[in-house]
DNA sequence: ATAAACCCTGAAGCTTACTATAGGGTCAAG
DNA sequence: CTTGACCCTATAGTAAGCTTCAGGGTTTAT
């Protein structure tokens, strides 16, 4: 009924084809992401269309920020559809949004304290003894703990 | 000559002062960011003044993104001012910079794609079916490699 | 027939920054 | 005199996503 499969690929020519490499796959399947249809005789893994399109669908999860963990996650609802609401899926990426939101506020954060102190230092010839950049991060330190209690 | 020691500090305090753990503190010597001045007679580790400073410089050097490797060599020109200039210094800050800028685009460009698939989903109550985010992640994958060279 | 280029499994190693565990010494209080 | 809170060393484990290695079969070209 369905359309039958040309032929199948073997694993060096699906991650040639992918861009990535043989063990990475074999590690994915480890992992539980994604297995080959079936084996040659010699046992060689064998990879048909749909295999193909899985790990389109990994790479492209993983291309947008998804753990493995999660993108096995994914697959789940992928794959049992019919037993998950779109309600689901879209809280799937609304926290990842947010997860993504929030190591971007960090490091914008980082960045500006390096650039104040990146356009302090002159970036001269002479010695390091006066960089301001070398003060600041030598500057006290607020601790952010309780001060008291000496013995 | 100099002011003297009034008193050393012991690892577990120095580490509640700072707001780490002890075990980070042994961890960071054995990196070889930073050891004690001296150890007391039953070989407790000693810290002094100028090992606070230190650590200081450390955390701060750490809140604003650098690893341990790099904090190691910050340390070295902090140690050397007087062997380098404040052109290296400040080169130092711009890779870091750079880098940072680095990773947030990519984590912008992650962000917009990820809001785009969670902006097409209706995210209702019914099933999964056919919803449009797992159809994007499914569609075919445009693999970066050559496409050609079919046996 | 033999070397190159594939494929297999299972286990170990890498990176970063710690945390935990095992086994044991030290010190002050009750 | 023992309990608890410290301190020590050395080693192993954690997370994530691979990579490398050891040891061995298969296929294809020369
Ligand atoms: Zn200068
Ligand atoms: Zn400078
Ligand atoms: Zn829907
Ligand atoms: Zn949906």
């Amino acid at each position: 009924m369905v359309a039958m499969q040309t032929h199948y690929l073997k694993i060096g020519q699906l991650a040639a084809r992918a861009g990535i490499s043989v063990e990475s796959l074999r590690y994915y399947e480890s992992e539980g992401l994604i297995s080959a249809n079936c084996r040659s005789e010699n046992g060689y893994r064998l990879y048909s269309d749909e295999s193909i399109q899985k790990l389109g669908f990994i790479l492209h999860a993983k291309k947008i920020g998804f753990s493995l963990k999660e993108i096995k996650r994914l697959l789940g609802l992928r794959l049992n559809r019919d037993q998950h609401t779109c309600e689901e899926v879209k809280d799937y990426t609304g926290a990842k949004i947010r997860e993504i939101e929030q190591k971007i506020a960090d490091l914008v954060k980082m960045k500006s304290a390096l650039v104040s102190l990146h356009e302090a230092c002159c970036g001269g010839n002479e010695t390091a003894d006066n960089c301001s950049i070398l003060q600041t991060l030598e500057a006290p330190f607020t601790f952010e703990k309780i001060e008291s209690g000496d013995s």
